[in-house]
DNA sequence: CAATTATATTCCCTTGAAGGTATATACCTT
DNA sequence: AAGGTATATACCTTCAAGGGAATATAATTG
């Protein structure tokens, strides 16, 4: 990791979607579907939010059928790490994470795509 | 803080320029005209760059005399103190940041500005 | 007050990012 | 192959940020 990077990954994280996006995917993997629905934005806005993320490493997709799977990218990153968890300490907090993870927990996880089992 | 203030400190921490800046004022307070000599950037870059991480509340700044003093901000910001530790860590690492800190403590510190006896 | 030093601001240009609409691609089902 | 669902990409517009040149402001010194 050098200053480069480093400003690369405070790049990811300094818009509320991708934040929001980062938030969910830090409790489990999840399907572009289940997080545009848990967000409540476009699917063009999710979907290049991830683009994003992925493209800076900071996480993953795999193709199950028809949908990609989302997950914090396996390479270990200290920034990221202390930088979800702070994100954590704050989802109980700050109303928008909240009512995301809320969201999350309530939302139908007996669809075909992200199933838990993974 | 809260989602939004999240986000304005990441984008604080999106530019090498402010975070080597932050670096250096995580080791001691500094006037302008040092952070400029110790970066090896231009007076107006310095100075946009401190104006931008003072209107965020990341800095704050006193004149004194001709200079003007920034420093890491008072306010208690958990998120700030989480990431300039991480710099600390990097900055044994990284060559940009190692360069500034032994430019910085080789420096001349006699100078009228920057009195480390603050 | 004039000149000098330190810092901030204004104006301009360029770039990148965010978001939308429309369209393309990938996979599945029949 | 055709149609449907899920996701990605292309194109466009808007806007903020980064950087430079020139200028303004603030304090000091003579």
């Amino acid at each position: 990791m050098n200053s480069d990077e480093l400003c690369r990954v405070y790049r990811c994280l300094c818009d509320v979607t991708r934040l929001r996006i980062l938030n969910l995917l830090g409790e489990d993997a999840l399907c572009v579907c289940h997080i545009q629905q848990v967000l409540g934005e476009s699917q063009v806005k999710i979907s290049k939010h991830l683009a994003y993320l992925k493209s800076h490493r900071l996480v993953e997709s795999e193709r199950r059928a028809n949908w990609m799977i989302y997950r914090i990218s396996d390479a270990p990153n200290p920034i990221l790490e202390e930088n979800l968890k702070c994100l954590q300490d704050l989802s109980s907090e700050d109303p928008v994470f909240m009512a995301d993870l809320k969201r999350l927990r309530t939302a139908d996880t007996s669809a075909a795509c992200c199933p838990t089992s993974g």
